[in-house]
RNA sequence: GGGCCUGUAGCUCAGGUGGUUAGAGCGCGCGCCUGAUAAGCGCGAGGUCACUAGUUCGAGUCUAGUCAGGCCCA
C-alpha cells in the first residue's frame, strides 16, 4: 500500500475560520450584523444591574477626518469598556463632539473670502453647524469602523440646545456665587478689520519699524543710592513700538542676570552685562565699562526702585524682574506696557500694574493718551521720537526690518491692545486651592499625570471666557452704554439658557437688551445709574463648553451619572479637558468630575519627530484599515506601551501582522481539531495528566496575567502574554506535540477526548481574551465554535473568568522547568544530528536519554516520545546526575500511516504501527466533518 | 527659559528593594517538514542598557550633568 492512502484515515483539522483573514472585505460584513442585532443594546441589556463602569468620551473636534492620534484614543477607550463590560461591570459608552469654536469658523469663513458681500453672523453660525454637523456624521462613521462599541445613535454635542443650555446654567451658577468677573487684557488686534484675531490668524512677514534706546531717569535717587546705585545713572530700554511708551507702566529686568554701568561721557547708563558689548557698539557716544571695583547687580538687586516716565511728567515706572527677559537682543532692561503685550500684561498682573492701553477700536489714540490723542498709533511713532529726542530722553534711533505679526486677512500690521475680558476668578473662594486638593483624589495612570496637574494648576492664571468670535455661545451679558462696566445676572443667564434650549443659540443674537434686562432677578440699572444696555455679543471660550460635558453629559439625560470611572485622553489634555472638568466641577460645587484620569502619548513619525502634514510623514488610520484591517491598526495599539509618545512607520505594521497571523493560524487550528460536540459542561480539568495538565496550568496562568493587565490598563501586557502563549505553549509545544494524538489516534478514545475538551476550552477562552483587541477576529472565531462552547451570542457579552493559579500549581507548573530544560536540550542534539545529515524529520530520530532516577519513566507524566516528537526513546539513569542526550537514526521502519518508526512496522505487511492498524482495522478513523 | 515625560538587541516589550556571562517574541541567517501549507518546527547570530562624571567591593537599576525627542507653558 502506498503511504498516501492513509491519508482518509486520518484526522485532519477542518474549520470554517479561514486562514486569510482578509479583514478590509470581512469587517465590513460584520459591522452590518453588529448594527442590524443592535449589539450594544445587547450587551448593555446583559449587564443590567450589574455595577456601573463609566467611561467619559472627552469630545473629539468636529473638525476634518479621523487621524491617528483620534483613532488611537478611541480604540484605548474601546479597549477600556469592552474589557471592563467583559470583567462583569455595565459600562455605557457614550460619544460626544465638541462643535463650537475658531477652527471651524476659520474654515468657514476662509470658504468665503471670494465673496463681495461679507456674510452676516447668523449666516455664518449657520454655516458653522451645518459643517460641525456633518463632521460629526463623517467622524461617527470612521469611528464605528475601527470596531468601537457605544451609542452612536445618540452622542452629545456640545452644539445642541440642552449642551448649550447647560453651558449658560452653568455661567449663572458661577455668576451667582461670584466667580465671573470683567477685566482687561491684551489681545492681537487688526485696525484695519477692527477686530480681534486668534493665534492662528496671526501671519508673521517682515516689517520696517523704528529702533530706539530710550533712557529713563531715577525717580527717587536716594533709594537708588541706598542699593548703591550711582547717583545719576539712567536705566536704558530699547522698543520698535515708540507708540506703546506712553502705556509704559514698568522696565523689566531679569532677577539673575547681571547688569553693569556704561559710561558715556557725564552720563552713565545701566545695561545687561551679555548685552553691553552690543549696545556700546549700536549707540553712539558710549566710552566703555569702568573697570576696577565699578559696581554691578543683578536684577534682584533693583527691584521695586522708582523711574520717571519719560513721557508723562509725574508718572512713575518701577522696576520689575520677570523671567521672560532675555539677552538675545535689547539691553537686558524691557519696556513693560501691561496693555499692549502678554508677557507684559502677565508680568503686569505679578505687580498690580494697570494694563493701559488708550487706544480704540480703530487703532487711534484716546483721549487718556493726553497730547497723541487722536493720533492712529503708528504715525504717532515719529511725533514720539521726536518728543523723546528733545526732552534728552532718547540715546539713538534707526530703523530695522524684522519679523512682525500681520492679519491674514488685509495683511496689515497688528497691534497688541488691551480689551475689556470676562474671567473666571481662580483665587474666588480658594477655588485654586479647592482644585489642587481635588488633584488628590483623582487617581493618576501613569502616577506622573498628579505632579504633571499639580503644577500647571498652581501656575495657572484666571481663566479668559470670553472670545471675540461668532460661533459658540454668546456670554448672557449686557454692557453699559455710558461706562462700558458689564451687567451679570444669574436670573438672567438662566432665563436666557431657558430660551436657548427651546429656540437655538442664535436667538440671543435677535433679542433686544432692555428686553435681555428684563429677565433679570433685579432692576437692569448700572453701578453708574444708567439704564442703558448693549449686548455683549463675545462668546464663550470652548474650553468652557467642554469643560461642562461633566455636567452635562454625566446625566440622567443620557443615562449616566458622576463622578465618571475613567477619563481617558492623551498627554496635552492635562493643560486641556482635564484641567478645565476640574476647574468648573469643583467651582460649581460638584466635586470631582471623574474618578481616574488614564493618559496617553502622541505618536510620532519613523524618526521620532511629530506628525504633520507639511513634512508629509502622516499616515491615516483610513489607509491602514483599507489595506490590512481595523483589527491590524487595534492589534498594533494594543502592542505598545502608550503612556510614553511611540513611533509609527509600516515597518512596525508588518510587525503586527505576523503577530495576526500567529495568533489567528492558532485560533484556527484550536477550533479545526474541535469534533463539534464538545460542551462546557463536560470540561473536567482535574482528569488531565501530562501535557494537558501543564498546558491547562499554563493557560490559566497567562489568563491571569491578561486580565490583572486589563484591570489595569496595561494592554500591551495582554498583547505580549496572548501572543507569547500562542508563539512558545501553543504552537511550539503543545499543538505540535498533539498532532499524531489528534491526527492519528482513535478520536473517540479517553486521550484524545480530553485533548480536545482542552482545545475547546482555551479556544473558547482564548477568544475571550483577545476580543477587546481584536474584536471582529474574535467574533469571527466566536460564531465558529461548537454550541456547547459559547455561552452567549456575542463574544463581546461573554464574561471572563479569574481562575488564578493556587500556590501549590504555580510550584507545580514550576516543576515542568526541569523538563523544559531537557527538552531543550534534546532539540539542540536533534538540530545537530539534522546538520550532520544523521536524521531529518524528528521521527527519524532514536533518542537516548540518561536521567535521574524519578524522570526515567515519564516527563511529569507525559511520554518522552511524545514531549520530543520523535519515534523512541530509550532512558536510563544517568550515572552523574546530569541530563545527557544523544541522537542517532531509527533502526526502525517507517509507519505508512502516522510516519513514526516502530519496531513493529517491519513484520506488518501493511506497514502499520500497531496503533494505526487497530484504528484503520477498528473501522474508526475517516476526516470528519 | 520653566514644569512633566521618554531614551535596554533592526522592531515591540521584560528586567521588585543595585549582585553570577542583560532576557522574551518578532524580524534576520541557516536548516527541517510538506498531514495547521501564502502554514508548522528547530538551531543560530544580534546589545559599549543614549552619553559623561560620580556614589559603591559591585549600577541597566542610585546621584548629578549632557545629548536627542515629546507635551504643556513662557
Amino acid at each position: 500500500m502506498k503511504e498516501s492512502s492513509y491519508k482518509d484515515t486520518i484526522r485532519l483539522p477542518s474549520t470554517g475560520f479561514a486562514m486569510k483573514a482578509d479583514l478590509p472585505a470581512r469587517e465590513p460584513g460584520m459591522l452590518a450584523s453588529w448594527r442590524e442585532q443592535d449589539i450594544y443594546s445587547k450587551i448593555r441589556e446583559s449587564r443590567k444591574g450589574r455595577e456601573v463602569f463609566i467611561l467619559h468620551d472627552g469630545p473629539p473636534y468636529a473638525n476634518g477626518s479621523v487621524h491617528l492620534g483620534t483613532a488611537l484614543n478611541k480604540i484605548l477607550k474601546d479597549f477600556v469598556v469592552k474589557s471592563y463590560t467583559m470583567l462583569g461591570y455595565d459600562c455605557p459608552f457614550v460619544p460626544g463632539w465638541d462643535c463650537h469654536g475658531m477652527p471651524i469658523e476659520h474654515r468657514v469663513t476662509s470658504g468665503l473670502s471670494g465673496r463681495a458681500e461679507a456674510p452676516g453672523r447668523s449666516e455664518i453660525r449657520a454655516m458653522c453647524r451645518e459643517y460641525a454637523a456633518r463632521h460629526v456624521d463623517i467622524q461617527r462613521e470612521e469611528f464605528s469602523r475601527l470596531g468601537v462599541f457605544g451609542d452612536w445613535a445618540n452622542p452629545y454635542l456640545t452644539m445642541s440646545r440642552s449642551y448649550e443650555a447647560g453651558i449658560l446654567r452653568a455661567f449663572g451658577d458661577l455668576v451667582e456665587l461670584g466667580y465671573i468677573y470683567q477685566g482687561l487684557r491684551p489681545i492681537s488686534w487688526c485696525s484695519t478689520c477692527r477686530t480681534a484675531l486668534a493665534d492662528a490668524e496671526v501671519e508673521y512677514s517682515q516689517k520696517k519699524s523704528p529702533s530706539i534706546w530710550v533712557a529713563f531717569e531715577q525717580d527717587s535717587p536716594d533709594e537708588w543710592q541706598a542699593r548703591g546705585v550711582p547717583n545719576g545713572t539712567e536705566v536704558v530700554i530699547w522698543t520698535t513700538t515708540p507708540w506703546t511708551l506712553p502705556a509704559n507702566r514698568a522696565v523689566a529686568l531679569n532677577p539673575a542676570e547681571e547688569y553693569v554701568i556704561v559710561e558715556a561721557g557725564d552720563r552713565r547708563f545701566l545695561v545687561a552685562s551679555r548685552r553691553s558689548g552690543d549696545f556700546i557698539s549700536a549707540v553712539p557716544g558710549m566710552v566703555g565699562i569702568p573697570g576696577g571695583g565699578a559696581p554691578k547687580f543683578r536684577g534682584s538687586d533693583l527691584e521695586g526702585l522708582g523711574l520717571k516716565h519719560p513721557l508723562t511728567p509725574g508718572l512713575v515706572s518701577r522696576v520689575i524682574t520677570a523671567e521672560h527677559v532675555t539677552m538675545d537682543d535689547g539691553t537686558g532692561c524691557v519696556h513693560t506696557a501691561p496693555g499692549h503685550g502678554t508677557e507684559d500684561f502677565a508680568a503686569g498682573m505679578r505687580y498690580g500694574l494697570e494694563a493701559f492701553s488708550p487706544v480704540d477700536e480703530a487703532g487711534v489714540f484716546t483721549a487718556d493718551a493726553g497730547r497723541y490723542a487722536g493720533m492712529e498709533v503708528h504715525d504717532s511713532d515719529p511725533v514720539i521720537i521726536e518728543d523723546l529726542k528733545a526732552s534728552g530722553r532718547l540715546l539713538h534711533s534707526s530703523v530695522i526690518e524684522h519679523s512682525y505679526q500681520h492679519c491674514w486677512r488685509c495683511h496689515k500690521p497688528l497691534i497688541y491692545r488691551a480689551t475689556s475680558q470676562f474671567f473666571l476668578d481662580l483665587s474666588k473662594n480658594d477655588l485654586k486651592d479647592r482644585v489642587l486638593a481635588s488633584v488628590d483624589s483623582i487617581g493618576w495612570h501613569p502616577d506622573w499625570g498628579y505632579e504633571r496637574m499639580k503644577n500647571m494648576m498652581s501656575a495657572r492664571p484666571d481663566w479668559c471666557l470670553s472670545r471675540q468670535r461668532v460661533w459658540g455661545v454668546a456670554l448672557p451679558v449686557l454692557k453699559c452704554r455710558d461706562c462700558s462696566r458689564a451687567f451679570l445676572d444669574a436670573k438672567m443667564a438662566r432665563a436666557i439658557a431657558d430660551i436657548v434650549e427651546e429656540k437655538g443659540s442664535d436667538a440671543w443674537f435677535e433679542m433686544a437688551p432692555s428686553e435681555i434686562g428684563a429677565l433679570a432677578g433685579r432692576p437692569a440699572v448700572c453701578e453708574c445709574g444708567s439704564s442703558d444696555f448693549d449686548r455683549v455679543d463675545d462668546i464663550l471660550d470652548v474650553w468652557f463648553d467642554s469643560s461642562l460635558s461633566h455636567r452635562n453629559v454625566l446625566s440622567d439625560e443620557f443615562g449616566l451619572s458622576r463622578p465618571a470611572s475613567v477619563y481617558l485622553e492623551a498627554t496635552d489634555q492635562h493643560r486641556g479637558w482635564f484641567g478645565v472638568s476640574l476647574i468648573t466641577s469643583t467651582a460649581l460645587d460638584m466635586g470631582i468630575p471623574t474618578r481616574n484620569v488614564i493618559t496617553h502619548g502622541l505618536i510620532l513619525d519613523g524618526q521620532g519627530k511629530k506628525m504633520s502634514k507639511s513634512l508629509g510623514n502622516v499616515i491615516s488610520p483610513s489607509e491602514i484599515i483599507d489595506s490590512f484591517g481595523a483589527d491590524i491598526l487595534r492589534l498594533w495599539f494594543s502592542s505598545v506601551d502608550y503612556t510614553a509618545d511611540f513611533r509609527a512607520d509600516r515597518s512596525m505594521l508588518d510587525d503586527t501582522r505576523e503577530a495576526y497571523r500567529k495568533l489567528r493560524n492558532t485560533i484556527r487550528f484550536l477550533l479545526g481539531n474541535l469534533s463539534g460536540d464538545e460542551r462546557r459542561e463536560d470540561f473536567t480539568p482535574s482528569s488531565f495528566t501530562g501535557l494537558e495538565r501543564f498546558m491547562y496550568l499554563r493557560f490559566r496562568q497567562a489568563s491571569s496575567e491578561c486580565l490583572d493587565a486589563y484591570r489595569s490598563f496595561q494592554f500591551h501586557r495582554v498583547f505580549r502574554e496572548l501572543r507569547n502563549l500562542a508563539t512558545i505553549e501553543l504552537s511550539g509545544l503543545f499543538l505540535d506535540a498533539r498532532k499524531d494524538r489528534l491526527y492519528c489516534d482513535d478520536p473517540t478514545g479517553e486521550g484524545p477526548r480530553a485533548t480536545r475538551m482542552l482545545l475547546g476550552w482555551m479556544a473558547a477562552g482564548f477568544l475571550k481574551l483577545i476580543a477587546p483587541i481584536i474584536p471582529f477576529t474574535a467574533e469571527e472565531g466566536w460564531r465558529e465554535l461548537p454550541p456547547g462552547l459559547s455561552e452567549c451570542p456575542s463574544v463581546h457579552a461573554a464574561l471572563l473568568e479569574d481562575l488564578p493559579l493556587t500556590r501549590e500549581e504555580e510550584a507545580e507548573l514550576r516543576s515542568w522547568d526541569r523538563f523544559l530544560d531537557i527538552r531543550r536540550a534534546a532539540l539542540k542534539n536533534l538540530e545537530e544530528a539534522r546538520a550532520g545529515g544523521i536524521i531529518g524529520s524528528s521521527l527519524e530520530a532514536h533518542v537516548l536519554l540518561g536521567l535521574p532516577q524519578d524522570a526515567l519513566e515519564s516527563a511529569n507524566g507525559e511520554c518522552w516520545e511524545d514531549f520530543l516528537i520523535v519515534s523512541t526513546v530509550e532512558t536510563s539513569v544517568s550515572p552523574s546526575g546530569e541530563t545527557t542526550v544523544q541522537v542517532i537514526r531509527t533502526p526502525h521502519e517507517k509507519c505508512g500511516r502516522c510516519w513514526k518508526h516502530l519496531p513493529e512496522v517491519a513484520s506488518d505487511e501493511s506497514h502499520l504501527c500497531a496503533r494505526c492498524r487497530g484504528v484503520v482495522g477498528g473501522s474508526a478513523g475517516g476526516a470528519h466533518g
